[in-house]
DNA sequence: TGTGGAGCCTTTTTT
DNA sequence: AGGCTCCACA
């Protein structure tokens, strides 16, 4: 096969150190692409024995495989064998109850943990397997969608747009509203109707129920965003979800043939469910809505309450589908994306036959790295009690580390993941290291490059999301689907071609009145009144540019991509500009042809549209990379990357007040209990050795800030930590030493150590006379560097009252940074709202 | 129409 | 510190 390239593009799993991102590993598998053929495929399967899949599970294991009937909750715990469990379970409806492959329905959340369960069945029931449903929500939907797509009057073809996509289709509509994008950010604009939707709210019951202006052009921009979208052919990631669910309440026979086909769904990660998701599983399960299953639901408002379940099951319909959902309220980390806890703490209320297991032993952890999750967790008020125990004995101690700054510390993990593989007592590939926030990654990275430590980021600056390989992405989708404006408008200009801003306004506007699609308008430029008679040309030239590429569809997706790639010149242009950032653009091109090729010879018959759907439906977690045995690279990702996971050797980095818990997260407590979540998560991902470091100074927006330490620190009993480290007491007063009394009570906040100890500090620097004993490092950021402020930082705690010169009067409802950088959170009361100030400009008092 | 510099804002986490 | 947008200029 011809490449550009000449030759073949490096495999992706072999990729280098330092190069992030990459391309998730297994999406293209056979299994993805399965014929969805229902009944009994592979009559050749190997006999199953059914006793024989209770061998090796514990009695809760077990009563979860055999459990027959009602609706069962499995509330797993960390690393209690629930994906063991959701397997045998799965083999076992096959083997004992005879159940056909085609009447399962397995949903995860991420393609990574789809590919898994598909193993693991695979490995159980054979071949058989393939005729079963083991996908991700939104894979299941889009399947749905596809072949229903009339019904909501779209074509099957239509596009998914992302997160990006939506942004920018979202930015237009502002745009064309005249609204001002500093009062109405795309970005917030996004969010909230990513929310409406996550509620199933559409855009007629978001006008109807609008009573503030806000709302009333949140309204309006959601509305005409649906339009555009719906010109285009698209859906977007939240509307796969929605619409699924307005098609299955809106055609009762649709409903019907799903539910008929699908006898027993079984969802993972249930805590992580949002409202769309729980009634999309009543939806196809058809459980009968019970007399007051409406009042149960503290729903966001009549729309949501009404759109429960539509499910009235009379005699004669089909019988509701087997449910198991599995999950673990204590790992729910995406509250903040309209995750719904509510989904798993109340399912006994919502089916009220319900069975629920709990599994709490744990097979992958030390007791000692169990007793601190466990006393962390157990900081979280409102959960229900759990304890994980395991017999494998208590292992070694948890290594406790203080680093002077974020360097110091990613050269402590360097040095200790060296000393471990010199040991022979890990490889690379069994170590992670987690943080909160991607940003941190960078530290890490530049001193692995430095020492040689081979390793790879989890996330961070996504291969999808380059810019490159979005441009090159967004003709593919251009040509699959002519109506999709949102890409047709990005590639227009890309590489520069003379059609500018104004050319570009003149054919929306002719688009516009003509009432036809942006596409359309290309073909007509000669109609378009005030477009420069070179402008036009250029258009011409595209339009014919982009006729000649869709000619080209008919040989294959590789066909495709590699004439994009020369015949638009983007490669040339690349190719021309002969520096190190355009050689690494054409790299990652390169890659993604080894991408499509990789697709097309898994799928020979594979469509551009089919392979710009495994695309689209990508995630993050997708590319923790495999362990094949090999020694393999040390994994950097954030902590909500990292759950589903399990290393033998963990270190959970950036353990401070304002880096992890976040910030943002301080002032609110329901917030705190899920930053606490997130640390619960990281802890109980380690199997033998877990490390706990934070850093003194850490900079941040280019300044240094001192953070005190993590209150989940202080959280971990004493006993279970080794520390190798800690720092001279001078730059933290002596309030809260580490791991000391308790730290602060159960959601406690500001409660002495935290306040005194950073508002003390702040003063030390800020007044510019006490600097922190600590000298600076060579590398530190102070180094050569004093800039004392003009005027002292003013010290606040939470729960002081302050007044603004322009705000009025205020409380504080969080603080945060030290010294110049010192900030908080004030809550000015109902005129001005809550502010993020920075204490050192701000005109603030205290009262 | 394209370019370059200044100034801005950023950072939560993402199916 | 870095990436992006906006504005002034060629």
């Amino acid at each position: 096969m011809s490449t550009l390239f000449g030759e073949s593009p490096r495999a992706f799993g072999e990729s280098a150190a330092g190069v992030g991102g990459g391309v998730p590993y297994d999406l293209f598998g056979p299994a993805v692409l399965a014929p969805s053929a229902g009944g009994d495929a592979g009559g050749g399967a190997p006999r199953l024995d059914a006793e024989g899949l209770l061998d090796g599970l514990n009695p809760q294991q077990r009563a979860a495989v055999v459990h027959i009937g009602a609706p069962l909750l499995v509330v797993a715990g960390a690393g209690s064998g629930k994906t063991r469990v959701l397997a045998h379970r799965i083999a076992y409806l096959l083997a004992a109850r005879g159940v056909r492959p085609g009447e399962i329905l397995a949903i995860t959340f991420t393609n990574k943990a789809a590919a898994e369960m598909r193993e693991r069945v695979g490995a159980l029931v054979g071949p058989r397997a393939r005729a079963m449903w083991v996908s991700t929500f939104h894979s299941a939907c889009v399947r749905i969608l596809r072949s229903e797509a009339k019904r909501l009057g779209y074509g099957s073809s239509f596009s998914i747009y992302d997160a990006a996509d939506a942004q920018r289709l979202i930015t237009l509509v502002t745009r064309d509203l005249d609204l001002d994008p500093k009062r109405h950010p795309a970005r917030g604009l996004a969010a909230q109707i990513s929310n409406l939707k996550n509620e199933l709210i559409d855009w007629e019951a978001a006008r109807d129920r609008a009573s503030s202006h806000q709302e009333r052009t949140l309204a309006e921009v959601y509305a005409a965003y649906q339009q555009r979208l719906a010109q285009a052919n698209a859906l977007d990631f939240d509307d796969l979800i929605m619409m699924t669910v307005n098609l299955l309440q809106a055609f009762p026979d649709v409903a019907e043939h799903y539910r008929r086909r699908f006898r027993h769904v079984l969802v993972d990660e249930y805590q992580d469910t949002n409202h769309a998701q729980y009634v999309l599983v009543r939806e196809l399960v058809g459980q009968p809505a019970h007399a007051d299953a409406d009042a149960d639901v503290p729903g966001p408002g009549a729309a949501a309450d009404a759109a429960v379940s539509t499910v009235t099951w009379a005699s004669g319909a089909v019988p509701p589908a087997e449910l198991c959902v599995v999950g673990d309220a204590d790992q729910s980390i995406y509250a903040f994306r309209g995750a719904n806890i509510r989904n798993i703490v109340e399912f006994e209320e919502d089916f009220p036959d319900a069975a629920v297991i709990l599994l709490e032993q744990n097979y992958r952890s030390t007791q000692t790295i169990l007793s601190a999750a466990n006393a962390v967790i157990a900081r979280n008020n409102q959960r229900k009690a759990k304890r994980l125990w395991s017999d494998a004995g208590d292992g070694e101690k948890i290594v406790g580390f203080v680093a002077d700054n974020e360097h110091d510390e990613a050269a402590f993990v360097a040095e200790e993941v060296d000393r471990l593989t010199d040991a022979g007592l890990a490889r690379p590939a069994d170590v992670a290291v987690f943080y909160r926030t991607n940003a941190q990654s960078r530290v890490f990275e530049e001193i692995f490059v430095r020492v040689g430590l081979p390793y790879r980021v989890v996330g961070g600056v996504r291969f999808y999301e380059r810019r490159e390989i979005r441009d090159l992405l967004a003709y593919l989708r251009v040509l699959a689907n002519p109506n999709d404006t949102v890409n047709l408008r990005r590639i227009l200009n890309v590489p520069r071609r003379g059609i500018g801003d104004r050319a570009e306004a003149a054919l929306a506007g002719f688009a516009e009145v003509e009432r036809i699609g942006f596409a359309a308008a290309l073909e007509r430029v000669g109609e378009v009144p005030g477009i420069a008679t070179r402008s036009a040309k250029a258009v011409r030239e595209f339009a014919a540019l982009l006729a000649e590429l869709r000619a080209i569809e008919a040989d294959g997706p590789v066909a495709v991509v590699e004439a994009v790639l020369e015949r638009t010149g983007y490669l040339s242009e690349l190719l021309a500009e002969d520096t190190v950032e355009a050689q690494g653009r054409v790299e990652n091109l390169q890659e993604l042809v080894g991408v499509v090729q990789e697709f097309t010879e898994r799928n020979p018959q594979g469509t551009l549209a089919e392979f710009l759907e495994q695309v689209s439906l990508v995630a993050d977690a997708d590319q923790v990379p495999t362990d094949d045995g090999s020694d393999g690279v040390v994994t950097l990702m954030t902590l909500h990357s990292a759950k589903g996971l399990e290393f033998p050797v963990v270190f959970l980095t950036g353990l401070e007040d304002g880096v992890f818990p976040h910030l943002r997260t301080l002032g609110d407590p329901t917030q705190l209990e899920e930053e606490r979540r997130l640390a619960y998560v990281g802890v109980t991902r380690a199997r033998s050795r877990l490390y706990l470091t934070r850093s003194v100074v850490r900079s941040a927006w280019g300044q240094p800030a001192y953070n005190p330490p993590s209150r989940f620190l202080g959280e971990v009993p004493d006993a279970l930590v080794d520390w190798r480290r800690l720092v001279e007491a001078a730059p933290e007063p002596a309030a809260r030493p580490w791991g000391g009394s308790g730290g602060s009570g159960p959601g406690g906040f500001g409660s002495g150590g935290f306040g005194s100890g950073s508002a003390g500090q702040g003063a030390g620097r800020a007044g510019g006379g006490s600097a922190p004993a600590r000298k600076p490092l060579p590398n530190s950021p102070f180094a050569g560097r004093g800039r004392p402020s003009a005027r002292p930082v003013l010290e606040l705690r939470q729960g002081d009252r302050v007044t603004h010169d322009s705000f009025g009067l205020g409380v504080v409802v969080a603080t945060g940074g030290v010294g110049d950088s010192a900030e908080a959170t004030i809550d000015f009361g109902a005129d001005a709202g809550t502010k993020r100030l920075l204490l050192r400009y701000a005109p603030v008092e205290k009262l």
